[in-house]
DNA sequence: AGCTCATGGCGAG
DNA sequence: TCGCCCTGAGCTG
């Protein structure tokens, strides 16, 4: 689940459920308890989400910063609220609504002040509108790493991981051993745009879907198909499985610790 | 019951 | 580059 999209998505449905409500703040877990209970009863006054983390504004200048990581999720649900269970790391609720946390890699109350020293060390983010692709390809332009590795890359863009990496990367045909300095500008402009279309459908889905409609397997002629990560892809999790759109194998590789998938046939450039 | 794996990221070396 | 943290699903036995 969470790429950039989960997280901008996160941030709408806290404001739309929460937003100037008082709330209660709990953690049955135990692990944000202090913090909970400074928070309890005040109202969510804002939400945002930079890249793959996602801020719960109270008022004056406190911050509850979350990132899931791996592993967090999300349940979002309406009254009535269930039973809390010992995993819950940070449960939001009203009385007709509730948030729980679960797993993250980071729950944390934080001030403005380190907020802002987050934001500074993101990169640009494809769903935030006052962002563009800019300061990102200064960085590419000049880099010696791969294309791959730098789409993953935070600080170079925010928001993008292991699934639309793989597939924006197969929407340009671009081989991921590309070097950022070798990329062009268009290629590179190209990739932003489409980084932002991708990821504003993914926030309005809640899933990330890549195939363009002209290789959908009903326009392919083949049986409908979903992915097992829950949207429509086409290369990532599909190794050693035909191409969508040439047949050949879709290949594997450990890339900087994760997993990198691709046509090498249909991304040669 | 115990393993493996997963859409992340950090710090040590 | 490696080990580590967080959880849960899907296996294996």
């Amino acid at each position: 689940m969470p790429e950039g999209h989960t997280i901008h998505r996160l941030a709408q449905d806290h404001e739309e459920r929460f937003g100037n409500h008082k709330v209660r703040v709990t953690s049955p877990q135990g692990k944000f308890e202090d913090s909970a209970a400074l928070l309890d009863g005040n109202p969510l006054t804002s939400a945002e989400a930079h890249g793959k983390h996602l801020f719960l504004g109270f008022g004056d200048s406190r911050w509850i910063h979350i990132h899931l990581g791996l592993f967090g999720k999300y349940t979002l649900g309406d009254a009535p609220v269930p039973p809390p269970t010992d995993t819950v790391r940070l449960r939001l609720a009203t009385a007709t609504a509730y948030a729980d946390l679960r797993g993250p890699t980071t729950c944390a109350l934080v001030t403005e002040r380190e907020k802002q020293a987050i934001h500074d060390r993101l990169g640009p983010d494809p769903l935030r509108a006052q962002d563009d692709g800019e300061a990102a390809w200064a960085r590419v332009s000049r880099s010696r790493t791969t294309v791959a590795a730098l789409l993953m890359d935070q600080k170079v863009i925010a928001g993008v991981g292991n699934v639309y990496r793989a597939e924006v990367l197969f929407r340009h045909g671009i081989d991921p051993y590309r070097l950022g300095r070798d990329l062009t500008r268009p290629e590179w402009d190209a990739i932003w745009s489409d980084l932002v279309g991708l990821m504003r459908e993914g926030v309005r889905n809640n899933r990330i879907d890549t195939v363009r409609p002209e290789h959908t397997p009903e326009a392919m002629g083949r049986p409908p198909r979903v992915d097992d990560h829950g949207g429509e892809v086409y290369v990532y999790r599909r190794a050693r499985q035909p191409c969508h759109i040439c047949g050949g194998e879709i290949r594997t590789a450990d890339l900087a610790a994760r997993n990198l998938f691709w046509c090498p046939a249909c991304q040669q450039r």
